[in-house]
RNA sequence: GUGGCUGUAGCUCAGUUGGUAGAGCCCCGGAUUGUGAUUCCGGUGGUCGUGGGUUCGAGCCCCAUCAGCCACCCCA
């Protein structure tokens, strides 16, 4: 019989893996907690319509990437492709965004079908955050300040790079992209094919172009710094100078376009060199008429996503999980003796609900030296043993398996502080 | 969707012009009866990704297919 095997582009995650997801996963929380974010959770499952709307009917993502599908009444439902559409549908299916200020976050699995590679995967996972309510460059720059902290709790921000730019209003933008199609349509024999299927597509998508006959010949065309709007001009300068007043490093980089259809004025992407072709880690950006496009009233919003496996593929490139991340198991309790079996397994029980190491028992029987062998093998930095002698005594013994330390007699009563001491030792050596 | 590279033991890989599969690690057992990591000895484990074809004979050659990796495209 065939073996079953996942779905192409999408992972499994394994026990030498999930410790980095967690040490990712707890840090981006609290960082986003700490700026008072609200955690959302929606379904993985949406109306087709939904996305069509949202991400714009012409874009990649909708014309060939999306799972979708019938359900058993007929309706078209898509497995969601990013998480903002979600997001504000909730919000405003529930209410939340009537005459009020919000801020939410969001993380769980999204679902393109595309080609995988190193760090693009079918299922891939996204942790997002959005503010609705605000129009000002002041939540642009929080939201900024938000991801640039995370990298410093992560140990990562020698290794990424902020870039800026605004896409100016959608009537400024709309003029743009009118006279540089003008403008390329008359030099069509200069572009390169992908460009070329761009200019029907995403015009804008061209600038970013790694062509270098049609950067050359992008020179000429019209620049799209002319036709901003003086409001986001002034949005966009404000925003720089919060960023400078705290600290904040960052590229200004004009060519940066959005794929996604709902973004206008504030866009910002958080770029890496150390993972090949997939470097944009973290994006996101101000999407003032999503709200509205959706069927709610007008409502400014930002927002941002980044990319988990890209993370976790930076934090193991650079090292940056500390072993203590990973560390499982303290302690390693072996009962010796068939008649130990009992005594012991209550010590790892009283150990658990004093609470403080984790504990494993050992099971399964074995040889004590096999039994010593696995208590090695477990990571644990202590083995303690239950024999009969111990047990008589009231006490147990207990082995350091990393540090040089003698084994020695602990008694049982209260044998957890004992031994959360014993392991605070061992960390300083 | 396009292109390139790669699929041999659980893992990392050898395998000579085609002649019926090997190492290391891991795992299990042993080297004085309750003490791991180093060392030594022994053992389990493979329809060589899958399906066709060529051949007396295929892990090696050909075709298809699936999967992985990298890049394009796209994007987090």
């Amino acid at each position: 019989m065939a073996k079953l095997q996942a779905i192409r582009g999408m992972n499994d995650l394994l026990p030498d893996q999930s410790p980095v997801w967690q040490f990712l996963e707890s840090k981006v929380k609290l960082v986003l907690q700490s700026y008072g974010y609200a955690e959302v959770r929606t379904p993985v499952v949406e109306q087709t319509e939904l996305f069509k709307r949202s991400i714009g009917e012409v874009t990649d993502i909708v014309e060939k990437e999306m799972y979708t599908f019938e359900d058993r009444n007929g309706d078209s439902l898509t497995l969601r492709p990013e998480g903002t559409a979600s997001c504000v549908r909730a919000a405003e299916q529930h209410g939340l965004l009537y005459n009020q200020v919000q801020r939410f976050w969001y993380a769980g699995p999204m679902f393109r079908h595309e080609r995988p590679q190193k760090g693009r995967y079918r299922q891939f996972h996204q942790i997002g955050a959005e503010a609705f309510g605000m129009l000002g460059p002041d939540i642009d720059a929080e939201v900024i300040l938000m991801t640039a902290r995370l990298w410093r709790e992560l140990g990562i921000d020698g290794s990424v790079e902020l870039q800026l730019n605004t896409l100016a209003s959608s009537s400024a933008r709309a003029r743009f992209k009118a006279d540089l199609v003008t403008f390329l349509e008359a030099r069509k024999d200069k572009l390169d094919a992908d460009s070329l299927r761009r200019l029907e597509s995403n015009p804008l998508r061209i600038l970013d172009s790694k062509d270098s006959g049609t950067q050359s010949l992008l020179d000429e065309a019209p620049s799209f710094d002319e036709y901003i709007d003086e409001e986001s001009r002034s949005h966009f300068e404000q925003l720089c100078s919060l960023l400078d007043a705290a600290g904040v490093k960052y590229r200004l980089n004009p060519r940066l376009v959005r794929g996604l259809d709902y973004y206008g004025k504030t866009v910002f992407e958080w770029v890496t060199t150390a993972l090949g072709a997939q470097g944009t880690v973290c994006a996101g950006g101000r999407y003032d008429g999503l709200v509205e496009q959706l069927g709610g009233r007008p409502t400014p919003a930002v927002g941002f996503a980044m990319g988990v496996e890209r993370l976790v593929l930076l934090l193991e490139e650079l090292k940056a999980v500390p072993d203590t991340a990973r560390q499982l198991v303290d302690v390693y309790l072996i009962g010796v003796g068939d008649d130990n079996l009992a005594p012991a397994m209550a010590v790892a029980e009283q150990l658990r609900s004093e609470g403080g190491i984790n504990v494993q028992l050992h099971c399964g029987g074995g040889s004590f030296k096999s039994q010593m062998k696995k208590a090695d093998r477990s990571g644990a930095q202590l083995a303690v043993l239950m024999g009969s002698e111990e047990r008589e005594a009231g006490e147990v013994s207990v082995k350091p398996l990393r540090t040089g330390g003698e084994q020695m007699r602990m008694p049982i009563a209260n044998l957890a502080m004992a031994l959360q001491q014993r392991l605070n030792e061992g960390f300083g050596e």
